[in-house]
DNA sequence: AATCCTATTCAACACGTGTTGAATAGTGTG
DNA sequence: CACACTATTCAACACGTGTTGAATAGGATT
């Protein structure tokens, strides 16, 4: 159906859908769909503008994609790049739980961006996987010295094999992020959120025990991961 | 394009194309392409047939991807069924393998069903998600008793969280058979079945330090994963 | 006032999709 | 032979998609 009447379309106003707002848009589309599912006509209504104007700000859908990732793997890189200094001289299990904390505060609220990091890697589509590959292994391999420096701080097993955890630990929490709110609420009595944060828990819990050198030392006391919020989409369907 | 004149359409066969072949062919696409950018008239051409067939056959494109999953999860259910037999002796540590080479057997060479339980768990398609949850359910079950029957047996922590320590088992074998093959290949020198055999053997060996009541117990030597390839999809793409 | 430029819309194209109704080939049965 | 029945194809419909070229509104500049 066109767009029905009642929309005030046609707008007086000299410029009021910027890059920015189509990017928004962008996201909370591609949020719910999936970039092959998520339609342009989707997006655009959302934005508040006709389809056309995305070819004006951007060359092609996939281009809209390339720079919706564009804007939000560096703010990641960044925090992982301080948090693999070197002189930081926390515990390294509290180091790997603000891994999952990032991950947390970046993806939690993002199952798009989960789902095509994912789907496009395993696929193998060549163009975007390229760019995801250049976005996501700098991050990565940040948090693979986290693991370098746990071993030569003798913390961790040195029979540990850093790749292999960094994929582990990760993988997991996006994991976590994606199925345990959607399967957690139905087997036990717990809202969306507690689902991520018993997992969480549950996860680093685990994983340390199978990490550690000193396997009788236990977590240290861990900050809670629901209370940060940035990054979220208000609402997913409009 | 229609079809171009060298295939003998119009075959003189009184009947060639049953419901087998479709959902073979079926499979091979759905494991390519996924639930959503699979065409039915990929399937077809695949077949050897019109896509008008299927609607012989089946009532839908859904009806296909259901008796598609009616005809794969039953296999897996009774081999963890047989698995799950609290009389099963054996070492937990080797019952757990025994779980994640009988994914690998089952799930290694269709990436479509394994996507299509993820996407639609996330997602939360209605119809879909509750068919699926029928089918995996029974299947979690069974791994999550043999977690309970190593409690009892004194083999692993008694404070696990059976529920969980099921999703991270399965879960990450998934994860395993999904990203590993296509991203570790390019990082170190191992071919994707390389990748996959010693992602296995990592994971276990992690988790198992993770969840075991006495850690200083070692890893029983496993099985090889990559010898036996049932259920094979013999080429992808044609 | 005339011109230029940017932001925006409209209408359309070419294509791929799931689906359907009518038609047909081929076999088994009366 | 004629009939019924099953398996199969053909052609089409209605729709949604990414994309594009022409047109236009509105402010800034000359």
């Amino acid at each position: 159906m066109p767009h029905p009447p009642p929309s005030r379309s046609r707008g007086p106003k000299p410029t009021k859908v910027d890059p920015g707002q189509l990017l928004d848009a962008a996201q909370a589309v591609f949020a719910v769909d999936g970039l092959q599912a998520a339609s342009l006509r989707a997006i655009a209504r959302r934005a508040g503008c006709d389809p056309a104007l995305i070819y004006y700000h951007f060359d092609s859908k996939e281009a809209l994609f390339k720079a919706l990732l564009a804007r939000r793997f560096p703010a990641i890189l960044r925090e992982v790049e301080r948090l693999a200094n070197p002189e930081d001289q926390r515990s390294t299990p509290i180091r790997l739980w603000e891994v999952l904390l990032i991950y947390h505060r970046h993806l939690k609220d993002d199952p798009g961006i989960r789902s095509l990091i994912r789907g496009e890697i395993v696929r193998g589509a060549e163009g975007l996987t390229q760019l995801i590959v250049d976005q996501i292994r700098p991050i990565t391999t940040c948090i693979r010295q986290v693991f370098d420096q746990g071993i030569a701080r003798g913390e961790l097993r040195p029979d540990l094999q850093p790749l292999l955890a960094t994929f582990f630990l990760v993988r997991m929490q996006i994991e976590i992020l994606d199925v345990l709110p959607a399967v957690l609420p139905h087997l036990v009595g717990l809202n969306p959120d507690a689902a991520i944060a018993t997992g969480m828990r549950a996860w680093l819990d685990l994983f340390w025990r199978g990490v550690a050198l000193d396997q009788s030392a236990p977590l240290p006391a861990l900050p809670d991961p629901s209370v940060e919020n940035t990054n979220a989409i208000k609402e997913i369907r409009p």
